[in-house]
DNA sequence: CTGGATCCTATCTGATACTG
DNA sequence: CAGTATCAGATAGGATCCAG
């Protein structure tokens, strides 16, 4: 019982060159780690943006159809007034959300996905599915470690 | 000129049922938007883990295959040792990293990408591509937002 | 070599109160 | 109704020093 080796399988050994993923590269310009690195910045950007704490849930919500500041507020539980407009100002300045103003009294604003909100929704289905087709695992992963935390806790005693 | 309307499509007016993403469902067992959004919280558990500054990096790093603390480390331009750290632990955590210490002095710890870790790979890699691909139209959306921006403040002096 | 412990700063979030 | 302002608490991130 090696408990430390958690390690499925030896793979490969590192190869020092560009990584397998992000984006794909032409093969005839091959990129050095750090310029692989640098276009990673982008991706992290979107990944940052659509991972606060109610992005994801704003744009599920907007998936519905153009909705009022009230509508989507209704929708989302949980979320503060403030957190919500600011949650859509991110995402109308990323080009993700339109907002429309119709100045009445009292004033109404509808959002909308724009075109690349609904684009940007298959992505997000793709891990959006993986990560609730794997939440068991996770649960599983985390159960795991909390319990060889207490045994390396005995132990130290 | 109607500068306020970005709607590029009328879209069928919200529908108050479920969302069209996310996890799909068996449609014979509808969900309420609450249920749903109940289902996204592991989404956003994954997101927002995967979202931290360094933890796409230190994937990407590790895709090249199992290494050592320092190799990431010099793989990685500008973390810090506690940052690293912190992230390595929140992947082993979650079962994405698995975490190899041989006792020796001094001490070897090998990092490496578990099955979950290299599966997770794919979802990540949809999304890295889709954000490459998209970065020139977020970044004009963020443009235009700002020209928008100054122009409102010309019309409030 | 690896990584824990501390201290400090910046940002995020939430609750409340106020405005057009 | 929609949104801003403010204040306080929680977190993330970073720098540095120390230890097995």
């Amino acid at each position: 019982m090696d408990d430390l080796v958690t390690h499925t399988e030896p793979q490969p050994a590192a190869t020092p060159g560009t990584p397998s993923w992000a984006p794909q590269h032409d093969p005839k310009e091959p990129e050095t780690f750090a310029e692989c690195t640098r276009a990673m910045v982008p991706v992290h950007e979107v990944l940052a943006q659509i991972s606060g704490k109610w992005t994801i849930l704003v744009v599920q919500a907007l998936s519905a159809g153009p909705q009022r500041f009230s509508e989507i507020k209704r929708r989302i539980d949980g979320v503060s007034q403030k957190m919500l407009t600011a949650t859509l100002r991110d995402l109308e300045k990323d080009g993700f959300v339109s907002r429309t103003v119709t100045p009445s009294i009292p004033p109404r604003v509808d959002y909308a996905l724009t075109e690349m909100g609904r684009e940007l929704q298959e992505p997000l289905k793709v891990i959006g599915n993986w990560a609730h087709a794997n939440r068991h695992r996770v649960e599983e992963a985390r159960e795991r470690f909390a319990e060889r935390e207490e045994e390396a806790k005995r132990l130290a005693w």
